[in-house]
DNA sequence: AATAATAAATGTAAATTTGACACTTATTAT
DNA sequence: ATAATAAGTGTCAAATTTACATTTATTATT
């Protein structure tokens, strides 16, 4: 057993570039999407890829995350959760970059589905990712995993609707999410009985003749629900 | 909605150091135990830390941090996987340094128990870790409640304990872990219905009279289990 | 050789949760 | 008035989880 002295190194180390990567879902027109860029700058100008951008000097990783999110999406007080960082010597051809990816949970409305397309983006269907730059395309599977995983025992489905939806709508998430098909029956009893939806009096009737009830996330019940111990699983 | 475009800050960058720093858990004398060291290098100087190093050019994250397990445990082939990188500006006062988080599950003898000391290096309790440098103790909290959420659906468990190990070692270690006494019964039939041990002929008669059946993990047939979608959780 | 001591190993029944399954309801358009 | 549409609802069987106490194998002691 030998212990090394850092001292040497501390002065030593070359420029590496620490970059963040966004993988931004969204829940479109009841289909899971991944938003994704054609590429500005060389290398690989025109290819698809994350947004992404270098982390400033005076600035977080977490802070440079929300920056590039807010800067390409407009939106702000976003769902954003630091996924994993990226690190092989020779991932960036050109130089030495490391990447710290995050992931974003957004609510898009169709306005925002046409809207990103003036900006050489593009909402894909996650059966549809083209072939990205670097190891992005990893960065996206490992997302996907992640989200599937989280799903199951975080409140994180909520983050991709809008703050009011329907229980048709979030079962269609969840369906989306696992891929399977849920039971409708049983999937309103389950989460209905964790109570930590509250019912309003306002129906959704587009998608339906009879029209479905508007249900909201309340964090707070969700909270002293965890604090009692319970196991969230949908 | 407006799109950054990087190209000024490709080589506008300072210079920012990667560090990896290793959370070493192991189960020794049945308790939970996390490997410290008296930081070597100003500034703190012989504060306790995580061991950590520089990442050299060469070399992808995943490998440093490999590297500084092995030169601080002796320990090849551990389990290692990445937990979190930690960027604020100023976590460490004297230069920027981001640092990404490895999080390592050793099984611990009694020898190197005592071993580590001779390297100023020393196991302590869960419950009684010291003032750590930097943001050190937000590290280990979040790899804390990392381990404990990951070990209700993954086996990790077992690389925490010798290659042969007992039912009731296994049970102490989920009751360290999850910090609530489990039912022996309920315990030694649901672990045993996974059909993931192999038992062997053999006892450890270290704990009582009758002795106690050795068993191993197999990680192949664990792996089947998960590709038959059973949902595994202890 | 019998006995005491120790922790390992085992089974069952009640309660809870999950999973499968089909009809009624509210509303709009014809 | 009727047809069409998706929303909303209940029950029963099966599987899983939980709570709980005794027997067993072995060693040390007398």
């Amino acid at each position: 057993m030998k212990l090394i002295d850092n001292a040497h190194i501390y002065n030593t180390q070359q420029k590496i570039l620490i970059a963040v990567d966004c993988i931004i879902f969204g829940f479109v027109a009841n289909k899971l999407k991944l938003l994704l860029f054609k590429r500005k700058i060389e290398p690989f100008r025109g290819d698809w890829s994350l947004i992404g951008a270098f982390i400033k000097n005076d600035q977080s990783i977490d802070d440079g995350a929300k920056q590039i999110l807010f800067e390409t999406t407009g939106l702000d007080n976003i769902y954003l959760e630091q996924l994993k960082t990226y690190g092989s010597v020779y991932r960036d051809p050109a130089e030495r970059v490391i990447s710290v990816t995050y992931y974003s949970l957004t609510s898009v409305t169709e306005f925002e589905l046409e809207s990103v397309e003036k900006y050489d983006a593009h909402w894909f269907d996650l059966d549809e990712i083209p072939e990205l730059i670097f190891d992005h395309s990893v960065m996206v599977q490992d997302a996907i995993e992640s989200l599937r995983q989280k799903a199951k025992h975080q409140p994180i489905g909520f983050n991709l609707l809008p703050e009011f939806f329907t229980i048709p709508e979030l079962q269609t998430l969840y369906e989306c999410i696992y891929q399977r098909p849920l039971d409708t029956r049983n999937f309103r009893k389950k989460i209905l009985s964790f109570d930590i939806l509250n019912k309003s009096d306002k129906k959704d009737k587009s998608g339906s003749k009879k029209g479905a009830f508007l249900y909201s996330f309340d964090k707070e019940k969700f909270e002293t629900l965890i604090a009692k111990g319970v196991n969230f699983e949908i």
